[in-house]
DNA sequence: TGCCGGGCTTACTTTTTGGTAAGTTATTGC
DNA sequence: GCAATAACTTACCAAAAAGTAAGCCCGGCA
């Protein structure tokens, strides 16, 4: 057991788990990967499914864990960025490796699966 | 969405972590692809933490996935033999990644991660 | 003036996941 | 004969994750 910021973890797995974990992050994380200067609801428009309560929390997470960041453009109108950082994108063999298995998991059950604006790779 | 043995799933990605999500399966096939011909209680005790419900658990759906195997050695005392499947093992890339991202994340916070018996890479 | 879109917040409920602990069958070992 | 071990099953419960739905502030636009 491994114990850090008093949580406690199985092992490395474990680790790199908790911040890309859930139903969600890693479908986020592959948008900002090949998308740039995001808005809030281009990202929940491209996550079929997605509630926008989720998407809040996940973004909140995710910045809070550096695998992306946002930019506030304006407070009046309420305007934000999001982007990837370096230590997102460190992850993209991940993601690739999830959506390459899956799509042949997918073809191999007869689904031919067409990209969704090259959302996912 | 794709829809799959009535589920509903919102990309590849999603799929390939249905057979691989939740807290122990990533461990369980660690522990395969390193150790063969494995008992119930090898695999328990490799794995600190783990309920006996939630290892028969996983380990069942595992094997329906077809992602190990399940060999019973004898019945009148019950004995098993559990092993990865090619299919599982086509999923070690990622263990590994999983693992060194973790293993990397430990050492960035000062915690240096050694080995358990060489459980996980 | 009233509605729409962007970017959320809040409260509540349901579903899923995980944990505890006891019980089962059968064999081996002292 | 008794305890221990293997490989589970079963029932019950708690916590975490996710979903539903409504509301809020602000500005642009017709």
């Amino acid at each position: 057991m491994i114990k850090l910021n008093n949580k406690t973890y199985t092992c490395p797995v474990d680790v790199t788990l908790s911040f890309i974990g859930g139903k969600w992050k890693i479908l986020i994380l592959s948008h900002l990967n090949i998308f740039s200067d995001r808005g809030f609801s281009e990202i929940r428009d491209n996550l079929p499914g997605i509630s926008e309560k989720m998407l809040v929390q996940q973004l909140k997470e995710l910045e809070r864990d550096q695998l992306i960041e946002k930019k506030v453009l304006s407070l009046k109108p309420y305007r934000v960025q999001y982007n990837i950082t370096p230590t997102g994108k460190s992850l993209s063999p991940l993601f690739e490796f999830l959506s390459e298995y899956g799509i042949n998991y997918l073809k191999e059950h007869g689904i031919d699966y067409i990209k969704d604006q090259q959302l996912y790779k």
